[in-house]
DNA sequence: ATTTTCCAGCTACAAATGTAGAATAATTAT
DNA sequence: ATAATTATTCTACATTTGTAGCTGGAAAAT
């Protein structure tokens, strides 16, 4: 289980995402193409992140003619549910009521409410 | 509704959670109190987190016989709420399916799956 | 072969975060 | 009044995060 994915910076979270949305392994291209233009980053600024997300082991990298080819360490999935675990204890103190609550009062229409029920209640059978 | 509601660090987050479980205004022992035994920090430290807090508008302080005391001026019903949002929206993309899939990875045991689900159906009537 | 391109590594720096000692100022005890 | 106590503010510093330029070397173009 996923239990030491530590929660990444929001710059790099959102390359991560990026890389993620990738077909691995992805190049800087594929990685830059992935990211929108919402907050727009300078070449260098990309290939730190890329460099920062390696050294803390949520890529992995290989050299195919001098260029570099990203693949994901950790999966979506598994950061995803690192993060619910993490929301649910650190910041709900693990209580599925507050946590419940908290959804509640998201802003969520009825109808996001209602398919999120449903959908757990599909996941748990 | 809650929407500028930033996104506090851990430790200030822990601090901040300290004073919700006060009765305001809380004092800083109070709040030293409520907090822990895990995470020990210096007077000084705590001190300076509340500061933070109080820069960053979580925190109003008043001064009684050269004391401060602290009240929060954002609810944890509100920050949680809004955080509940970010996470759905930054880290899920704003899809309710992953957002699902997440918690249904997160390591919950079905039991507790089953709590949340009813927890929801309950706030949302 | 020589130039142009491009990529990755190195370096840099400001702001935010985590942490805390020293100095200051006011309160209380003696 | 004076000393001891205490709370707050200042100052400080390491690490992390956000951002990017410069440089060196390899690949491609001519």
């Amino acid at each position: 289980m996923s239990n030491t994915i530590k929660r990444l910076p929001d710059s790099e979270l959102e390359v991560m995402q990026a890389v993620w949305c990738c077909t691995p392994p992805a190049s800087k291209d594929d990685i830059r193409n992935q990211m929108g233009d919402a907050h727009p980053m300078a070449e260098t600024t990309l290939l730190t992140f890329l460099s920062r997300l390696t050294d803390k082991g949520f890529l992995s990298v290989e050299l195919k003619r001098r260029k570099k080819y990203y693949t994901p360490c950790v999966s979506q999935e598994d950061y995803l549910a690192a993060q619910s675990k993490r929301f649910l204890d650190q910041l709900c103190g693990g209580s599925i009521p507050t946590f419940a609550a908290a959804l509640c009062n998201s802003g969520l229409t009825k109808e996001e409410l209602a398919e999120l029920r449903e959908m757990l209640e599909r996941g748990t059978l």
